[in-house]
RNA sequence: GCGCCCGUAGCUCAAUCGGAUAGAGCAACAGCCUUCUAAGCUGUAGGUUACUGGUUCGAUUCCAGUCGGGCGUACCA
């Protein structure tokens, strides 16, 4: 919560305290219109029920308790069916632009979580073939849930968690090996379900290129599994290092049976009866109060492990590594299977209401007016790198993150692709490119001027309608941060970014801001132009968009 | 069938604990470039928030049901 907000609540519990009212946890709005005010309460209207008197009435006693004189509030109504609304004073927005210049680039930081640590799991895809479009939801999404978590304090741990022991990883050497023989006998039978993809030839023309023929009479897979492995997550890498994602740990499933925390988990389960063997597999039971519909098997009648078996010792490692929070990123599809992980979790006592799972929808793609998913069909696969030569990385990034998580999310590539006005990522990026433009300008219409009073920038001359506006837009970038970091909802950052843009653009269009004849003018819309600059900047690094200087 | 998610303007989507006249962009229409970037600005039009009921001073938001769409319902992950 900002200084500001922090300061009316207390003016208002210490109201209510006066009145003799019982204690209420205080809610700030801000009204959609100007002439409700800049801040409202609606505390009066929640009280009304239990005091069995009317809003009106109630919030009349509250006002009049508010002492006078505050030189923060330059006025305090009742509006509507009970409303408060508070009035600020300008000279507060005025005063915000000075901790804007001076912040800098930490505009917008806070430390409500400072001392807490995070942990967030994700993109997680195992190491079977490059990263698709169908991965770019969760990997842009992920990337600005870990920079908002950092950005309120948490120290973020960015965690990549893959399952090298498994069917998917059995099935690439199977894959590669295939591609190999072909080599020799271009008529050697392809799995059915094997990856289909190019790279899988070039990890078979390597292996070639170092083994020669050498491999083709033996059965042993590890090889071919272990090469699959290297090569795609080379390539998984090097997308992620161009979309600047760079995780902390890659945690890889055998480590886990390694350090037989697999069997531990399983023998847990056993001691305390949560499971039972039945047609030679190890079930868990279900509860079915808790609305699971059967049992599931954790281990297979193979002795394999299904995943749910490693999935749960994972959480628990993550569990025992102490912290404060921990996020797990998934597609719908996954929508089942975490709670059944999470209920694994729990069953062997541990504390899972600090794991967090975000879940996105699915997304569907759209070139001119034809519509498709991707496809898990593996002649059909668009990959990631393949999107970001189409449409660039700043409008992927801004087109997965601009709207909510769990909806539906319909990716127009033809819009993403569009170098016009009508691509929305263009109306944000020129918005800072012209701020840029105006500064250059100014460089030359007032030789050796410069913005770098921050602590005394010339806010007097502030006053027209855009200004005010704009700056009182610019002053709620900290509490937007808060908001979207709290409900790891980067997309609010977008919508609130697209407030900024709007508002300078209409400053710009009425507010000119070099005049030669007006220097004092002139220089405190310049400061406002920087100020603007640096939310600009500050919600572009979140999002992970480029800032650019000219367009 | 059952479970989870979604349904808001022609299209894609916002809407902060349940709050005031439900907002943007695109598309449509009408205007604005001898002045700091027109990738911009201004205006018009566009809505029974899928439907029906309930709770409430107040519902896009909560509850129940109906309809429609997505995902799951594996000894895949």
């Amino acid at each position: 919560m900002s200084k500001l907000k922090e300061k009316i609540t207390g003016i208002l519990t210490d109201a209510l305290k006066e009145c003799g009212y019982p204690e209420k946890e205080i809610f700030l709005d801000k009204p959609k219109e100007d002439r409700f005010g800049d801040i409202s309460s609606n505390v009066a209207m929640l009280l009304a029920k239990e005091l069995k008197s009317a809003p009106g009435k109630i919030a009349a006693e509250i006002i009049s308790k508010i002492p006078a004189g505050n030189p923060l509030i330059s006025g305090v109504e009742i509006a509507g069916a009970g409303f408060i609304n508070f009035f600020i004073n300008d000279s507060y927005y005025k005063n915000e632009i000075k901790n804007i210049l001076t912040e800098g680039d930490n505009y917008g930081k806070s430390d409500i979580n400072k001392g807490l640590t995070a942990n967030l799991e994700w993109v997680s895809a195992n190491p079977t073939g490059p990263l698709h479009t169908g991965h770019g939801r969760q990997l842009c999404l992920g990337k600005a849930v870990a920079n908002l978590l950092e950005w309120t304090g948490y120290k973020v741990t960015r965690e990549y968690y893959y399952n090298d022991a498994g069917n998917q990883m059995n099935n690439l050497a199977l894959s590669v090996k295939a591609r190999y023989m072909q080599i020799f006998d271009k008529d050697f039978p392809f799995p059915e379900d094997g990856y289909a993809g190019d790279y899988v030839k070039e990890i078979a023309g390597k292996i070639y290129k170092e083994h020669g023929d050498s491999l083709k009479a033996g059965d042993d897979l590890d090889l071919f599994r272990k090469e699959g492995e290297e090569f795609t997550f080379k390539l998984i890498k090097k997308t992620l290092d161009r979309l600047d994602i760079h995780h902390d740990i890659f945690f890889n499933e055998t480590s886990l049976y390694e350090n037989s925390e697999i069997r531990k988990t399983l023998e847990e389960f056993k001691s305390k009866d949560l499971s039972y063997e039945k047609d030679g597999a190890v079930w868990l039971r279900m509860d079915e109060n808790q609305g699971f519909q059967k049992d599931k098997v954790i281990v297979k009648n193979n002795g394999e492990p299904t995943y749910r078996l490693p999935d749960i010792a994972y959480h628990i490692d993550k569990i025992k590594r102490g912290y404060d929070l921990i996020i797990d990123i998934f597609g719908s599809d996954h929508g089942d299977t975490y709670k059944e992980v999470l209920y694994g979790v729990k069953a062997l006592g541990y504390d899972a209401d600090k794991i967090k799972v975000i879940i996105h929808q699915m997304v569907t793609f759209k070139i001119g007016n034809e519509s498709f998913k991707m496809s898990k069909r593996s002649d059909n696969v668009y990959y990631l790198d393949e999107l970001i030569e189409d449409i660039g990385a700043d409008a992927m990034q801004f087109f997965y993150v601009m709207r909510g998580a769990n909806t539906h999310l319909d990716f127009d590539i033809s819009l993403a692709k569009d170098r016009s006005e009508k691509n929305p990522v263009y109306y944000l990026q020129y918005a800072h490119a012209r701020i840029c433009g105006i500064l250059r300008n100014a460089a030359e219409v007032f030789p050796g001027f410069s913005l770098t009073d921050h602590n005394n920038p010339v806010t007097e001359l502030i006053s027209t309608p855009e200004e005010m506006r704009l700056i009182k837009v610019l002053s709620e970038f900290p509490d937007e941060v808060i908001n979207s970091s709290e409900t790891f909802e980067p997309h609010k950052i977008i919508t609130y970014l697209n407030s900024v843009a709007e508002n300078f653009h209409r400053f710009y269009h009425n507010n000119r801001v070099i005049d030669e004849q007006n220097k004092n003018l002139s220089m405190c819309r310049l400061y406002i132009c920087l100020a603007v600059k640096h939310v600009l900047r500050n919600g572009f690094d979140l999002i992970g968009i480029s800032a650019p200087e000219k367009m």
